[in-house]
DNA sequence: CGACGAGTTGATACTAATCAACCCTTGTGG
DNA sequence: CCACAAGGGTTGATTAGTATCAACTCGTCG
């Protein structure tokens, strides 16, 4: 199931879309860091695989002494309300980096959804290692302001869409990660419950449910299994119509 | 009404919150930059002054050319979609920085909110600029991310709180910003209409309406006129009861 | 085989969207 | 200086979407 942590090291890459660089390339959206580079950030690293599914990485409130590069696996971060009402801010896929702080201390808790394998940055010697490698810092500032464009996307779909809308972007989202979609088949492999998508998408699960039927009802998607999804991606994209 | 430009040069000021450092400090939450930094970056950008409320600063869609940092003024940055429906994004206030784009093309639309000063920086100037200065990079490191957490915090809003909620949270917000709010008498002046905060809160005026006097009826504020309400802030905060 | 969590379905209640009408303030031109 | 227009703000009536609660099924794992 996960090749790049059966041996060795897995690769250093880090997901991103730049902002202010016109990128003219049909490549696939990492950052291009030197080799040099990801030497270097891998001797600050510890590497970290959690087994099982359900393992909590970090939790909101700890000290934050880490910050996590994603390398294999699935990773939500959730934040819990005094109601007990859970928020899940994001879902991380390989080449994300995760482990948000305000002032030393996590606001989120992180949950992997599936065996993970990450790196590991401690934050004092990542900080400076960045103040010495303008470059590589450039990488981390560019990360960054791609996840502020996603969390704003979110915010534009979280205010303006109906559950059924919610859904069909989150699904198109999820068949963009090549070890969860097939294109061949069409196939997508949720790794997360219909209650993580619900907090997720500020709904609940039952609505989750419902808001399949009725995209399956369109034909827009057919269920193979609960978690087992074939999506006609171009007639969801017509159907969401974003922007 | 506004001092800071009514002679020279208004100061640069990055407003933040630090991530991965404890910040020990009661201080207001502004970025040291250094002077020179300061008299450095400054050279590389032009004060622009927009006279009047509701002067569009840039465009969805347009090649983005430049990075805005707000010295004196309110802004809004919003994202109109194919069905007409606007999601606005955030609002800025001194200190911070606007223009996000995506390969070159700017994601959200500014309009400022009242007559308004910025900075606008040449992006490819600035990219150079910072990977020379790697202290000056790190600050925009550090807003960018807090700027993440914002939105996060706002996904958090959007997904769990009902409509009177929302509000509440955002007069707080409001009430942050020294310009608008006079902690004496604890009087907010809103810059923006019943649409605007609409627009941001993921719902109608109308309902904005509706939530203020709901609000008001649990004596949490009370109405002077349309645009400037007297805040009760702890009650507020008790009555969101965030986290 | 039994148990538990995930997933689904149905009935009901409620929040907020929508549509319409109206008031109030502001600014502009005669 | 006043009249009128235009947009912001408020209120009411109706409707639609979804939350909530309850019951039940399905699948998986010990």
């Amino acid at each position: 199931m996960n090749q790049a942590s059966r041996k060795g090291r897995p690769d250093i890459r880090i997901r991103a879309i730049k902002a202010w660089t016109p990128e003219h390339s049909q490549e696939s959206p990492h950052l291009a860091l030197s080799t040099t580079d990801k030497v270097e950030l891998g001797r600050l690293a510890e590497i970290i695989e959690y087994k099982t599914a359900g393992s909590q990485i970090l939790s909101q409130g700890q000290k934050a002494s880490f910050l996590y590069l994603l390398a294999d696996g699935v990773v939500q971060a959730s934040r819990t309300l005094n109601s007990g009402d859970r928020q899940i801010v994001g879902f991380y896929w390989p080449g994300d980096l995760f482990g948000l702080a305000e002032e030393s201390i996590y606001v989120n808790s992180a949950e992997a959804l599936t065996p993970c394998t990450v790196y590991r940055f401690a934050t004092q010697k990542l900080e400076a290692f960045l103040l010495e490698n303008s470059n590589v810092q450039h990488s981390f500032v560019i990360k960054a302001v791609h996840n502020l464009r996603s969390a704003q996307r979110q915010l534009i779909i979280m205010g303006r869409f109906d559950i059924p809308r919610r859904l069909a972007t989150f699904l198109l989202d999820c068949s963009g990660h090549e070890h969860y979609f097939d294109p061949a088949t069409h196939t997508l492999t949720l790794p997360m419950t219909r209650y993580d998508i619900a907090d997720y998408l500020g709904t609940s699960a039952e609505s989750i449910t419902r808001a399949l039927g009725q995209l399956e009802s369109k034909h827009l998607l057919h269920r193979l299994t609960a978690r087992t999804l074939e999506l006609k991606t171009a007639e969801i994209k017509a159907y969401i119509d974003f922007e």
